[in-house]
DNA sequence: TTGCAATTGTTGCATTTGCGACTATTATTG
DNA sequence: CAATAATAGTCGCAAATGCAACAATTGCAA
């Protein structure tokens, strides 16, 4: 039993992040379920609460997710009919993306929800732990840009 | 554009999470490049240079990976060369992995990288900061068992 | 303006993933 | 001991994923 090598792999930043990160989206999908969508759409959606009229480039770039599965996601949404794409009024290529009106009825529980996702995990933490989480967290995500 | 949704979105813990997750797993999966491992097959190998002759059980069980992914993870090691499954002593359904001897030479260069990785990506905090990150992520981990 | 480069969005296709079923073996129960 | 349940590991197959190529349009430079 290499002492060395368990000292890194216990203390690994990286690996505490993961186990997290996957638990919270097990939660996420769990609690998402009733309202239709999932750990791969709900993002775009928050965003399109938060502002719409974007391109489906800006989703993308917004929610960092690559193009080729924007377009599947907002395909599935279509098909659910909570959102449409209309056309860019000066460029041909671009959409714009809008809620439709069963898409903004999410706005009643979708953010609060998130919300509540959040809290139960950082439950064990009181407000000081959690600011400087935060901050620590954003500082690092900002430190370390997308490519 | 909604404020509230706004702040939601933006303070998400979880949102904030995956992306730094995603951002170390991508650097990761460049510097594991050379050495012919993967993100997907690293963290077992991990655990073998720090304890040797589990079952596949005893390896998915502690590395959070399900049953079907371990087989297939050590399919691949065993294919490259890395492991090897011996047959467990008294139970004749379960293996033993142990590393080969070329499987060992990684102690010399893996555990190092991960720990680079992490400290890269932890530069922008100082011990103070660092001590206290891993301690709130730890409580938050195990007051959130899986499932 | 014409031709070339870049952008937006979509899609075909091969690879990866995850569920569930399956085999083989071991543990438990009556 | 026989019958049944539980466990370890594997695998087929459908669905999800990601890359790279594509069409359509727009921007840019000569």
């Amino acid at each position: 039993m290499d002492k060395k090598v368990r000292k890194i792999r216990e203390n690994s930043f990286g690996l505490l992040l993961k186990k997290i990160s996957l638990r919270i989206e097990k939660e996420l999908e769990r609690r998402l379920a009733k309202s239709g969508l999932s750990v791969k759409t709900f993002g775009i959606v928050m965003l399109l609460l938060e502002e719409e009229g974007l391109t489906q480039k800006e989703l993308g770039t917004r929610t960092e997710v690559p193009g080729y599965s924007t377009t599947r996601v907002l395909d599935s949404l279509e098909k659910q009919g909570l959102i449409q794409r209309r056309p860019h009024p000066t460029s041909r290529r671009a959409n714009l993306i809008y809620l439709t009106e069963k898409g903004q009825e999410l706005r009643g529980q979708l953010p609060m929800m998130i919300q509540g996702v959040n809290d139960d995990f950082l439950a064990a933490c009181n407000q000081d732990e959690r600011k400087m989480l935060q901050g620590a967290l954003a500082k690092i995500l900002e430190q370390n840009p997308l490519d």
